[in-house]
RNA sequence: GGGCGCGUAGCUCAGUUGGCAGAGCAACGGCCUUUUAAGCCGUGGGUCGAAGGUUCGAAUCCUUCCGCGCUCACCA
């Protein structure tokens, strides 16, 4: 049928009802009892007060069973006519699948032994006028399953303890970072100038003040500024926004977590990046043994792999250590394009990005990248062509970025012009006011960042970021 | 933006070599007092993503477009 004609004869069904003078969007309903309970805690007779979506429905004539599940589970209800009434059961016959009512009556068991509620009186709280996906299918189609979530949430067993555990991990890492002295702060996500990341930026305009503004694409440089006012350890787990391409591992709009700790450096963010993403899983999984989206399992414990940047190309190239290394011949060797790659620094990236990372299977840590790479992380005392900096990859993709942070005014300035002599993006400009903030004296800090995304999709087992993100973007749907 | 794949009833899916548009669930009517994807009898429901083309004849073959997915490119 047509789901037209089907929403026309739930129409009509509903104006049966409103003749019989029954309400379908009832009001507040005092649900004493959830349906797990039931199960919970059951004795022969207890008198329960539940409430929730019918989400299966037999009738046998003159008594029904139906199920009724709230967030907690499902109850298997029970209406007699000989019981309720009449009138109340005619009611009941004209509910469907998909309403969300309110019952209330005493537990049994049923001959199959299923712990069910005898109903001596019911109540419809909401009338559905659509119906659902199938029930024993589920709904399958991924575009109406991003689209219409709540549909997804309803049908699919499973999404729903996704998105549970994703709340609980994010819980978990405030309460961790909350633990250790940490304060968290909002910092603004519609920025005069764009900073701390390399992306391109969405755009919008105040119009009151006749300002183009950015959505942030990082909040690295407004924490910093807070460790500049004497902010000493503070993190931000918020959203970001980056303009650029959607894939199972981008999403336009992404949750980041920074932490900012000052007089630490990169090798304590080292040691809390290890400590939290472990704390973290122990709490919401149960431990620290993970399976990824294809099904790869990663070991989550503490102490992680660490090589150096030079290394991890050296062991993607076959390049052994001590050896000379042409990097543009490894490049060639492992059939990358590095046309567009102006400097070594690049070309090695871009080994590390294509040809090692996807090995990283298990969490790994590559330290000490190139200056020229990293404009906002301070360098080593002891090899100033190389700064104190970590990227954490665990399941083949990045998932945290981490460096001692460069807080010496006279060298951001440097690091910033070549930044911008060297072409980059229209519309940058030097972010002058944060020099000058780190001007007054920025105390040396140990800065981090995770993208939560991804840790999520590492926690549920998923491959695609759409699979942790309730909302996923996709294409506006076209009228 | 490029390549590959998919799009059939509200949902999940069949549809043979190009030859009447199908099933289950859902819906509607009826029967049924312990069901578990309840069962039984009956009824209705389709712009086969859209447009064009080839053909006696197109869900099926071709072209273009739209949407989705995967992938590449882009992308601290």
């Amino acid at each position: 049928m047509k789901l037209e004609d089907q929403i026309r004869q739930k129409k009509k069904r509903v104006e049966e009802l409103l003749e019989m003078g029954v309400s379908l969007y009832g009001g507040r309903y005092l649900r004493r009892d959830r349906a797990r309970s039931a199960h919970e805690d059951y004795r022969e007779g207890r008198a329960l007060r539940v409430a929730g979506r019918l989400t299966a429905y037999r009738r046998h004539g003159r008594t029904a069973f139906a199920d009724i599940s709230d967030c907690s589970g499902k109850l298997q209800i029970y209406v007699r006519r000989d019981v309720v009434g009449e009138r109340p059961y005619e009611l009941f016959k004209k509910c469907d699948v998909g309403d969300i009512l309110g019952a209330e009556g005493e537990l049994f068991r049923t001959n199959t032994g299923e712990i069910t509620l005898k109903v001596n009186e019911l109540k419809i709280l909401a009338k559905a006028l659509r119906p659902l996906p199938e029930k024993w299918h589920g709904l399958k189609d991924i575009e109406t399953r991003f689209r219409k979530r709540y549909l997804d949430l309803i049908s699919n067993p499973g999404v729903k303890e996704t998105f549970v555990t994703r709340s609980r991990a994010i819980s978990t890492i405030r309460a961790f970072l909350d633990g250790r002295g940490f304060l968290e702060v909002e910092t603004p996500m519609m920025q005069e100038r764009i900073g701390g990341a390399v992306a391109e930026p969405f755009r919008t305009h105040h119009n009151a003040l006749d300002a183009d503004l950015y959505l942030r694409i990082a909040p690295e440089l407004f924490l910093k500024r807070l460790l500049v006012g004497g902010f000493e350890k503070i993190y931000e787990l918020n959203r970001s926004f980056r303009n650029e391409g959607l894939s199972r591992f981008h999403n336009p709009e992404f949750t980041m977590l920074e932490v900012y700790w000052a007089y630490a450096d990169y090798t304590d963010m080292m040691t809390l990046t290890e400590e939290l993403i472990a704390h973290v899983a122990m709490e919401v999984c149960g431990g620290t043994g993970v399976t990824d989206g294809e099904g790869r399992r990663i070991d989550l414990s503490p102490p992680w792999r660490r090589l150096t940047f030079e290394d991890a190309v050296r062991e993607a190239g076959g390049v052994k250590p001590g050896d000379k290394m042409d990097v543009r011949e490894v490049a060639g060797c492992l059939d990358l394009d590095v046309s567009g790659c102006s400097s070594d620094e690049e070309v090695m990236n871009e080994i590390l990005e294509k040809a090692a990372s996807p090995k990283f299977i298990d969490p790994t840590f590559v330290t000490d990248y190139p200056v020229p790479l990293s404009p906002l992380a301070r360098a080593r005392d002891d090899n100033p062509s190389l700064c104190e900096r970590f990227e954490l990859f665990a399941g083949g993709e990045e998932l945290a970025n981490a460096y001692s942070e460069l807080n010496d005014p006279i060298e951001q300035r440097k690091r910033f012009e070549r930044q911008l002599r060297s072409g980059e993006k229209e519309g940058r400009e030097l972010d002058d006011d944060f020099v000058t903030a780190l001007e007054h004296g920025m105390p040396p800090a140990g800065g981090l960042g995770i993208g939560i995304d991804r840790l999520v999709m590492i926690l549920t087992g998923k491959a695609s970021i759409r699979e942790v993100i309730l909302f996923p973007q996709l294409r506006p749907e076209s009228s």
